[in-house]
DNA sequence: GCGGATCTCTGACTAAAGTCAGGTAATCGA
DNA sequence: TCGATTACCTGACTTTAGTCAGAGATCCGC
């Protein structure tokens, strides 16, 4: 890592600490506690559980019971059972609970306008920019990627969005029956795995691995969200799923694709994918890849 | 102000507040409260006084005192008496307290380098790219200009810069004494006008006006701290001497600079300012110029 | 239908981060 | 030189933001 970097990174720790942190407080305090304001604003229209709440915001149970007496003492919520689960408690916004969670809006809006005001329309530009490009990037550093299982609901759901943006995609549309096998016995080890990367636990992309005795290993089940592209995390996947396979002892791996995939081609490509004949009858492919690791 | 712009800059501040200052206290919080290792942090090598400290930190006087006590036991510092001012507590670090400080320095390294490793070199590029021009406009949008008196340190302290900085850019170097006057009594009301631009009350840029009944407004002394050029200052300094010009009654104003001074010559073309024949005989100017105040 | 797990709550406790009032010593300004 | 101001300190107090143990109600799997 070089030293201009990190001094960078910590000068910019340093500055927005001091002028997004103090200012937050500032602004979003209103004589209210922080814990209580943060309830608050989790607290959506139609209501939310308690246990969520709790999750969301990593606080403890008997916290978060004590800030929601508060908040009802105060008249801004209500807490009443869930019919599902007779454990389970919901919070709802009464009026005044509403309006006090706009009136934190609006302070919030007012606080990103106190921090555009002094500039001149070109630099607000580059500065909205910039923030994005940091979000973006910071964004990107907060994404694990772990082994899981196939069955489990975060795997489930991206394959099910893989299965839907090919279908989405591909010119004939995209039937997984149609196509080479990928189930969930087949990416379970030892016969497969699974990676799956997660952005504060919410699954946001994909990639899998088909092992074969003394033949090279397929990749499959490559996909990445929409909201998270062009942040590398495709790149960062396959990296990952390489490094899965060689430690698997595989040494070459190989995969096939359609042509509509133009992101994913160049990824191939770019990360020392050769173009070769086809290896298998995959109906919905047009290129064949094969990478020898190292 | 655009919606989008204040959404861009709310979301940066929920990302950042998450990611930076969750982590922040982790890998600075080492055991020892943040109010410990934020006071240990700004005591310097050559120690410090307690105002300072009290200032720069904004505390409470009580509190520091407090945290002093406890980083003295800790034998971290050791508080003298000043020389000059025996009211004043000098604050200094032991070899204790020193080896503390560059453990914290070790994990804010750390720290940046946390953020910075799950990116691809080219991300990380990117990223400091766009911290460093957030950090530039925010830090624009820190600075404050008020109207200061001349003999005021900070105002004095930047004339002298405006005076060093054109000895060393004109070719035949600058003397004051030679150019037409704006002395500490021409630049004080009801005569004229001296703004002062300060970053965290360090000052960073001056710009002056000089009243003449019946007569255009000089504007002299435009001069702005090259660690802060880039960001507008220059721009907005002369926003502000305009509309303080206006509302003393000014309803033109003029000035005259060096041809060797290439940002401020753009500067003034492009915020409407008119070039016109000579209307004095500075010995150091080449280029007259002369706006119509709206 | 029973044992274990889950969800929420209360009570008792703690550390951190302050605030406020008042006091002492030194210094500054008229 | 004397009264106001400044710098710092102590003692007493408060709020915030938690943690931990345990109890009661409910649910889930076998």
């Amino acid at each position: 890592m070089e030293p201009a970097s990190i001094t960078q990174v910590r000068s910019f720790n340093r500055l927005v600490t001091e002028r997004i942190g103090a200012l937050n407080d500032h602004f979003l305090g209103r004589d209210r506690p922080l814990g209580e304001c943060r309830l608050l604003w989790e607290v959506a229209d139609e209501g939310a559980e308690v246990r969520a709440l709790r999750q969301r915001l990593g606080l403890d149970s008997a916290y978060v019971s004590r800030l929601l007496r508060s908040l009802e003492r105060q008249g801004l919520i209500e807490v009443g059972e869930s019919d599902i689960d007779r454990r389970v408690r919901l919070v709802r916004l009464t009026a005044a609970g509403r309006a006090e969670r706009n009136e934190l809006d609006r302070l919030s809006d007012e606080f990103a306008t106190s921090v555009l005001e002094p500039l001149a329309p070109g630099q607000r530009d580059r500065l909205t920019q910039a923030m994005a490009e940091v979000e973006r990037l910071l964004t990107a550093t907060l994404v694990e990627i772990d082994l899981t299982d196939p069955a489990d609901e975060g795997g489930r759901w991206c394959i099910a969005q893989y299965v839907a943006e090919l279908n989405e995609r591909f010119d004939a549309g995209f039937d997984p029956a149609q196509s080479i096998s990928a189930s969930e016995g087949e990416l379970r080890q030892p016969n497969g795995a699974l990676l799956v990367a997660r952005l504060r636990g919410a699954p946001v992309g994909c990639g899998a691995l088909k092992f074969h005795a003394g033949e090279p290993t397929e990749l499959k089940r490559m996909w990445v969200d929409r909201s998270v592209r062009g942040i590398g995390l495709g790149r960062r996947m396959l990296r990952e799923l390489e490094d899965f396979a060689r430690a698997q002892g595989t040494s070459v791996v190989r995969l096939e694709t359609n042509a509509s995939l133009t992101e994913a081609l160049a990824l191939y490509r770019a990360s020392g994918y050769r173009e070769v004949p086809a290896f298998n009858d995959e109906p919905y492919a047009h290129h064949w890849f094969e990478k020898q690791l190292g």
